[in-house]
DNA sequence: GATGGTCCTTGATCTGCGTCAAACGGGAAA
DNA sequence: TTTCCCGTTTGACGCAGATCAAGGACCATC
């Protein structure tokens, strides 16, 4: 975990031209709204590995994702981890429900996040509503795809988890960057088998499994799907 | 599966004089407020096991639980299930992603709910910062709870899942009702393996482990606690 | 008091996934 | 080219928890 260059404020046409000013929380607001708040906000890069903020530490800021990819997790105090998401660009961060952060968030690969200061964003909402609803509707969002996620771990098999993860994120790629037959797998197996509530060799072995039955095809940092709909299938039931 | 018994409207000072007055969704709300809340809101009581919404039904809706508990869950098509959570008085239940219901509430035991049109109540609170922000902070609050719960399905022992359960529902009962040597255990063994992700016997099983080694004491619809610091190390580690 | 139903517990056995251990493969450094 | 490293795959084996099956315990109804 090096430390993190702090790039320049963004300049006079930062927000506007930012490229997730359509599908972020920002997309609730107005050019006006959006000159005040790029008074607020520093982009920030990360290094592969570099911690955004940990577990415990004092919330200070709430982030947008601009580029990249986090893993957000929680760690039992034996060690244990539980990958709670998967943050891509567009994602927000900033709905601590404490002083303290009860996860922890690190990049997977180079990242770049649009911080701001907690409180100077919450005294910024306080009178927009529109922001208020908007950042209400993420977090129902991310709260059904908690419960989705509480399904998989709960209910399904090895292979069926594998299978929903590989769907799932499929999509979360699609909606970003459109249709594609690979589907890019930036985080490592030992994530993935975190995320899914597996070993990492249970994960490797299904994917193995699943390209000697025709499913997918297995490449160095991705897969792709060589019968959706059976995947898909398999995510399904 | 019962009909629903609709109770009347709420006469002039109920919500001021609501049980759930000082901390549900409506502690943000003033007098005022209130009173025209009251014209948006009819209570409506539950058998046991009748159904408060089911997946995939429109909703209509938005809830505060006065009375009794409600489980959530989901179902998968060869039914699996899967509780998301139990409700207890105060817990509001309203911020369903879509236009349809992610998942399915029903009663344990016989429940009071409070009532609101979906629509009529976006209206009312779309000029209500506070009232959104208090909204906000609830989901944020559940969002962290199912966090939390992830860890337990796919990183803990069914041991430390029962003990984590018990001490988690003790908490919320003893926030509601004040300290007490029992915990009352509504739901039923099923119940408590669909929540947990194991199965009826294992959570049998491990109730009576726990009772064997003077953690806990089993009683019909209840527990005690002989050994509290034991069953939260179990529920920590 | 008998009957049936529901929920819970217990026992016997099975199995999916975890654990342990070794080998593979591709990229970087020497 | 060789060596090392690290992420990944594969194999052998073990076990926690699932499955299957049989018994309680309690309660309502007759």
């Amino acid at each position: 975990m090096r430390i993190s260059l702090v790039a320049g404020a963004p300049n006079g046409k930062a927000c506007n031209d930012c490229a997730i000013r359509d599908f972020g929380v920002c997309a609730a607001l107005d050019k006006t709204d959006l000159r005040e708040l790029e008074h607020l906000s520093r982009h920030v890069r990360f290094a592969s590995c570099e911690t955004v903020f940990a577990q415990e530490e004092m919330t200070t800021s709430v982030y947008n994702l601009l580029e990249g990819v986090l893993r957000l997790y929680k760690l039992l105090p034996d060690g244990r981890r539980q990958i709670v998401g998967f943050v891509l660009p567009g994602d927000f961060l900033g709905m601590p429900i404490s002083v303290r952060h009860s996860f922890s968030a690190d990049a997977i690969g180079a990242v770049t996040v649009c911080r701001l200061s907690r409180t100077a964003f919450a005294r910024y909402t306080e009178n927009k509503p529109h922001l208020l609803r908007r950042i209400n509707e993420l977090a129902v969002r991310e709260l059904s795809q908690a419960r989705d996620h509480m399904v998989l771990l709960g209910r399904r098999s090895a292979a069926e988890k594998v299978a929903t993860f590989l769907i799932g994120w499929r999509d979360r790629l699609v909606q970003l960057n459109g249709p594609s037959t690979t589907v890019a797998l930036p985080m490592n197996r030992q994530d993935i088998a975190d995320f899914l509530g597996l070993t990492i060799e249970t994960v490797s072995r299904t994917f193995t499994k699943l390209e000697r039955d025709h499913v997918i095809g297995v490449l160095p940092g991705s897969v792709y799907l060589l019968d959706p709909a059976r995947a898909e299938a398999m995510a399904a039931a």
